[in-house]
DNA sequence: GTCTATACGGATAAATTTGTCCCTATTGAA
DNA sequence: TTCAATAGGGACAAATTTATCCGTATAGAC
């Protein structure tokens, strides 16, 4: 269960109630993974390796409580259960594809400043130490 | 100044690098109001009368870190600041903005999820101290 | 019998992010 | 002379998010 905030959320506008429900470090992954066919929830973590098992249980169950996935639980042994996208979460998917490709488009330059950005910090902090 | 990450991040996708120059509880906003010809760090300040001055600057600083804003120091005093997106960041506006719109399109029905999750987990914890 | 797969979550720790309070500086206005 | 506006950041505290470790349960394979 996710835990309780001590700060309200506002809500005033789009980009703030889009970034409560998609404010998380998998749920952009979550939705374009569960999208792309991955329901259940072993194939998810297999998608996401770096994530552990318990954070993407929380994320989806945030996912589901915002409504936009739903989850069906089958009643077998072994259990079994499957997510799929709500008609709100499949009108997210083109933006998020968007982001993706995006992403992709600029990966080579944003993974060079993104080291380059750790590298000045790294150096700040040596700096700092002498 | 951000802080240092112990944890590298993987950068093997195109929303890995996305999630790491875009996450950040406030960054979607500067970007969208310095789109909006909103430059000066006092404006965007007033703009986003939730985060605090001190945080606005860091995600700033790391928004120019990578290379989707630059930042402009007048020398002057008063002194006076002005960043402005770079292409890279203009090529990621339309689907910030298309975010907004999705944002505001849904932001009843989000809304109303929100209050309602949050309502539930307060049932949860009320349930278990008793 | 033991191991794997399936799925879930409590308790707790670690990492990260965000916020608060304080300080620096200078110009011009009241 | 005192105050507001401008911009920035150090030290620290609080909130939040994410991760680790452990335990539950059952069917089937070996």
């Amino acid at each position: 269960m996710a835990y309780k905030k001590k700060i309200q959320p506002s809500l005033n506008c789009g980009l703030d109630v889009l970034g409560e429900v998609l404010y998380g470090k998998w749920k952009i992954r979550l939705l374009y993974f569960i999208n792309q066919g991955h329901k259940r929830p072993g194939e998810l973590q297999r998608q996401i390796l770096d994530a552990s098992r318990r954070v993407l249980n929380m994320q989806l169950n945030e996912l589901e409580a915002h409504e936009l996935v739903t989850k069906k639980i089958f009643p077998q042994l072994p259990p079994k259960v499957e997510y799929s996208l709500t008609t709100m979460g499949e009108s997210l998917m083109p933006i998020i594809n968007a982001l993706g490709q995006w992403g992709d488009a600029h990966q080579e330059k944003l993974s060079a400043v993104i080291r380059q950005a750790a590298i000045n910090e790294t150096k700040v902090i040596l700096i700092k130490t002498e």
